[in-house]
DNA sequence: CGTTTCTCTGAATCACCTG
DNA sequence: CCAGGTGATTCAGAGAAAC
């Protein structure tokens, strides 16, 4: 048994394309759409455990919490200088990050994914302290500033970074990544850990009196670049420090459901102002490029039995090292090799695994060219 | 109130450029020019308290990595897999971190300062830890590396970055760094936070029949960099994790003192010869590190991205012959063309090859312009 | 001898489905 | 949970080899 079951049933995979299972949809009484007011760990407290598929975070690093951060026994941290008042200082900063980490871990899917950003003040905390919690970092981004703010004093480098951490919920969770969509967005190259972007000025940045309405407001392509990579249309982004809304005026645009949770009143009005008259991309301009992993499967045997390549076709590698016949079961035979495309040319190199698709060539005209151009072939023709 | 407004504060607190007393000499018993062998932590509480200027140190990274990788081509990664840079857990790795940070910090000078260098596996924890310790973080810094290692499987954004931390030995404490000679360095501007530097290969890739002898050298000019911003001329700097001794190549050509401790002879004893034959500096060394400003490369998405160009946007050849529409990701679609700039450009035309940025042209205010004004305009927003 | 093409490799937490 | 099968996936630079 063997190759012509599995080819048959892929095969019929093949003809009705794999539609993934739909999304579980948000719980009904999910606030999307809505700024949480009041401190977000108690906000994040009343959200349903698995129940967004991102967070995306931009904690104070300056703890202008005002009375909220307190020492554990209810004290107000005062600005002291002793050693032993600053790492005082220091726990009360990680108390602050760990409840909202654990609040964001609750919440999250098994397969949703945490963004944060901060700055060399806090996110060497933050780091650690969502490794402890369980979170498995999968890149550490390296938001780089196209125009920051000179040192003026020359004591020191030009900060001209800032860091974002992206992390899985656990070692072996499932995250989304949209691989292709990525390279494509950065002219067929895969996308690095650093991103060159400008700061958030000119008409993006949220003015009221010729005043900056929040002083640390972040570029909408930012959030575009994080939304894009590791989300999907509809799927719910929550956003625990929300202020001017960023994150909700991005995930407007991409199609995604939003929810915030932010204490200032002034922030929050300004936030859905925005919001508001943020423009959603239409159905066609949202469309991304897929990878094929998310393309139906074909199976070789498929394009024998269709007749887009005949058996006792020979197939050559790409240096004509190797040649293979075509048999009628869409397996291949090779001296004494027998089997599947891929584990033919895995055999014959003795290599660990081989992508039979790319490896194997076919003449047409005089020159060679891949499988995978017959596969293409063959997909647009039972398209539809 | 709290801690991290006394971060706020050390910010503005900055010193004025140090202007350094003519220096201690070093004590006579200093080990100087020598690699201690053993274990880091007993080899540096073999050395005096207060004694050396700079600590530079490149520890193990804790990879943690699972089973083979493969790249497209079949052949095999050659991966980080020494015991060394095995720990159990977090706790362990943490364990060791605090013990030789503690050392690094007694030996210091109290106007000395600390380098680490690591990644997102580890520079979280040893961020963390130099903090609770009472290292100050004066910079982060960020190494951009020009020609990374890519994502081979295609699950993950390229990691193309590692990261140093720059502290102090305390929030109060003084420390030197040579303001003008890095902004000389960088054609008269201020250094940033990050360094664009490729990795070490090439004829500085200390080789042994053929195979590498370190797993993780480091490029001199990584080291160039960071001992000419944060030493002079007869300083101590101490590497804990000397390997095969690029700080005490990079020290000698320059004309700084250095200690190493490594506990692998095979390193050692490649240091030592590579350390004697290295020749103190020349001008031409200073020339290589000088920042070759090239026009920086964009991707289409970018544009995108940066609200430049808005999905949904038609784009038209000169002839008006074809359209396209943009997508989210910066792909283009054309009826049943999807692609890249150039790509969807070269199969509508059925030419070879086509340049999107020339190629595609927008309507605007009535006349057609083609992307590459954009991007100019583009160009021009993002320079610093 | 110059130009083009090929080969190799670098701190990497690198799959997923079915039975 | 494990085993086994299928099949998706790479960029820059150096140096060697071929033309």
């Amino acid at each position: 048994m063997g190759a012509l079951t599995k080819i048959r049933k892929a095969d019929t995979l093949a003809k009705a394309p794999v539609v993934k299972a739909p999304k579980a949809k948000a719980p009904l009484d999910l606030p999307l759409g809505k700024i949480l007011s009041g401190d977000c760990i108690e906000a994040m407290r009343s959200l349903p455990d698995n129940s967004v598929d991102l967070v995306f975070a931009d904690p104070p690093y300056n703890l202008q919490l005002g009375g909220d951060l307190n020492r554990p026994d209810g004290s107000q941290v005062d600005a002291v200088t002793d050693e032993w008042d600053r790492f005082d200082s220091f726990a009360t900063y990680d108390k602050f990050t760990r409840e909202w980490l654990v609040e964001a871990k609750r919440v999250l899917k098994p397969d949703g994914a945490l963004w944060v950003i901060g700055s060399y003040h806090n996110i060497y905390r933050v780091g650690a302290i969502l490794q402890d919690i369980g979170f498995w970092i999968l890149n550490d981004i390296v938001w780089r500033k196209s125009n920051p703010m000179p040192n003026f004093r020359g004591t020191r480098f030009t900060n001209a970074h800032e860091t974002l951490l992206w992390a899985s919920t656990g070692e072996k969770a499932r995250y989304h990544f949209n691989y292709t969509a990525m390279k494509t967005l950065n002219d067929e190259l895969q996308m690095r850990s650093d991103w060159v972007l400008p700061i958030c000025n000119g008409g993006e940045r949220l003015k009221k009196d010729g005043h900056k309405v929040h002083p640390t407001q972040k570029p909408e392509a930012l959030l575009y670049r994080v939304l894009l990579a590791t989300t999907e249309k509809g799927d719910v982004v929550l956003d625990p420090f929300f202020g001017t809304g960023t994150t909700g005026a991005v995930a407007k645009r991409l199609g995604r459901n939003w929810i915030g949770c932010e204490r200032e009143d002034g922030y929050r009005g300004a936030a859905l102002e925005r919001i508001e008259s943020a423009l959603p991309l239409d159905e066609s301009a949202l469309k991304t490029m897929q990878s094929r992993k998310s393309a139906p499967r074909v199976a070789f045997g498929s394009l024998v039995e269709a007749g887009f390549i005949a058996p006792g076709t020979q197939l050559f590698d790409k240096k004509r090292r190797f040649s293979a016949t075509v048999r009628a079961d869409g397996s291949l035979e090779s001296g004494t090799e027998k089997g599947s495309i891929h584990g033919v040319g895995k055999n014959l190199q003795g290599a660990p695994s081989c992508n039979g698709w790319t490896y194997w060539h076919l003449e047409h005209e005089g020159d060679i060219k891949p499988l995978d151009a017959l596969r293409q072939t063959y997909l647009l023709a039972i398209e539809d």
